[in-house]
RNA sequence: GGGCCGUUAGCUCAACUGGCAGAGCAACUGACUCUUAAUCAGUAGGUUCGGGGUUCGAUUCCCUGACGGCUCACCA
């Protein structure tokens, strides 16, 4: 904003014409004894008659949201973290000094009110004022009251705003921080310990991603922020913390969209001597969990269609997904040249000689997933898209692996651990020859987890669920910067 | 990175084929001691995102840049 703005230099008037009043515009120690809230479940319910029998007095504090100028008397809102509340000021009530501060207040202004309660002619509950303080003067104006604040370049940028002014975005933030806590509860009663492992890592393993670099000074050393802490964590199976998660931040140097932010939250879990089919239980009776004790209910809406949580979900092979929900004729799911064919045809970029499994996957995203609106394990996925799974016993050319599709979106990944170093070797070697050939996303050989491997990883499941993603269909979110608090943008 | 769309007062939005840049809210002055999108009377507020061009004249047309949204590609 201009700082010559004329709406500003008003305010600075009137800050100016504060001070020299002697009065402090930012004081401390003021303290309220109950909230907006609280007053809100206490008295909400009384009609005005039992609100003259309380003769309570309180103090209360909050920013103000509007104000209505009767000359000797004024109603104003007030908002705090939990709710808004009406004040009534009358001169004769409050005194000449408090009044020719509610004068000078603006909205935006946080103040500090004692009185007590009662019920407007038309019967809103309001606070009638004794006193008022100033707690902290607003130098720059609120946007409109009515209308809100709706451009969302400005929404994400002074998040602050937003949260001010759109309650709605208010209670998407609240409920992001509910759930994860929700999360952390149900892990902590399964018997879950929550570790931390390095966001900053010399070699950047656990997901096919391109990381961001850095450098330690100190050190005299490339580092890279984490794509995904699955290595580290697999580390601490193989010394024996059987049931372990970390909830916390990756970094992934990809494009950005309505899906995807550079730094997302991720929840990682591994169990010790479980399998993939294990953690697909575990995973609808977290959501059962959540729903139940967010909601207190098993069916949402997203986005217009309604979703129901009830279990257990379908568990169907990423094959059997493409011939029944993609309509894809079986005769193709094995000919990688019919294959090829058929991708270009529908407009699905693969190169000559790409992989089958890796076009059978690229399939699945373009004409699978954004069918899969209710909750639905896609199992079974080709070992080439999956470098650090282990293979099926009965058929090596798929991985023990699941996806978790909600509202169109990968919500979860997970897989049985490929514990047999030998073969985590090959992939590892497979890998560094697409990042030889270009591919930036690729695995990096990792000596040091290898090496991890060889005295032993357990037979283990693990499991990632994109918290962001999860916000968003539990709150109706429609881009990923609205479940996060400050999205990446371009400098301005 | 490509395509499409957008950027006008503090906020939300108008401005026809290129012809004096406007409204509501907010602000300011005044009136009003039960209003609630308070009301009434008045006032002020603009680098129309930046730069260049075409034109007698550009918010409008053209070129270019910045930022944002959607989308495609990449990914989760």
């Amino acid at each position: 904003m201009d700082e010559s703005s004329g709406l500003i230099k008003e305010i600075k008037k009137k800050v100016k014409e504060l001070r020299s009043k002697g009065l402090n515009l930012y004081p401390s120690g003021f303290r309220r004894d109950i909230t907006v809230g609280e007053v809100v479940n206490r008295f909400g319910k009384m009609d005005n008659n039992e609100l003259e029998r309380t003769t309570d007095i309180f103090t209360l504090a909050g920013r103000v949201m509007s104000i209505r100028d009767f000359g000797k008397a004024f109603f104003i809102h007030i908002k705090d973290g939990t709710g808004k509340l009406q004040a009534y000021i009358r001169k004769d009530r409050v005194g000449d000094e408090d009044f020719e501060i509610i004068e000078l207040i603006d909205s935006g202004d946080h103040v500090g009110l004692t009185g007590q309660l009662f019920r407007t002619k038309t019967g809103e509950l309001t606070l009638l004022a004794n006193s008022l303080v100033l707690l902290s003067k607003s130098q720059r104006p609120l946007p409109e009251k009515y209308h809100g604040l709706i451009d969302v370049e400005t929404r994400y940028r002074q998040r602050y705003l937003d949260l001010i002014v759109n309650d709605d975005v208010r209670h998407t933030f609240i409920l992001r921080g509910r759930i994860i806590q929700t999360i952390r509860e149900f892990l902590d009663k399964q018997g879950f310990i929550e570790v931390e492992t390095p966001m900053m890592q010399s070699i950047p393993g656990g997901a096919t991603a391109r990381p961001f670099k850095t450098y330690h000074h100190a050190l005299g050393m490339d580092l890279y922020l984490r794509v995904a802490p699955e290595l580290y964590l697999k580390r601490l199976v193989v010394g024996g913390l059987e049931k372990i998660y970390e909830l916390n931040r990756n970094f992934r140097n990809e494009g950005i969209s309505t899906d995807h932010n550079p730094e997302f939250t991720m929840l990682e879990f591994y169990v010790a001597y479980a399998t993939y089919e294990d953690l697909m239980d575990l995973t609808e009776k977290l959501f059962l969990y959540l729903l139940n004790k967010l909601f207190g209910r098993l069916t949402i809406k997203y986005q217009g269609n309604p979703i129901d949580f009830t279990t257990p979900w379908p568990r169907i092979s990423l094959a059997d997904s493409l011939k029944d929900i993609g309509g894809m004729p079986e005769s193709v799911l094995s000919d990688s040249q019919a294959l090829i064919d058929l991708a270009r045809s529908k407009g699905v970029d693969v190169k000559d000689n790409e992989e089958i499994g890796r076009v059978l996957n690229k399939f699945f995203e373009y004409i699978v997933e954004p069918k899969l609106i209710q909750p639905t394990f896609i199992v079974d996925h080709p070992i080439e898209i999956s470098p650090l799974s282990r293979r099926k016993d009965e058929n090596s050319e798929i991985a023990e692996r699941f996806e978790l599709f909600i509202g169109g979106k990968e919500i979860a990944n997970a897989f049985s651990e490929l514990n047999d170093p030998d073969d985590q070797r090959q992939r590892f070697l497979k890998q560094a020859s697409l990042r030889d050939a270009g591919e930036e996303e690729a695995l990096f050989m990792d000596e040091d987890y290898l090496k991890a491997l060889e005295y032993g990883l357990p037979p283990t499941a693990g499991e990632g669920i994109g918290i962001d993603r999860l916000v968003m269909i539990l709150t109706d979110s429609l881009s990923i910067r609205d479940v996060i608090l400050f999205p990446q943008m371009r400098k301005k």
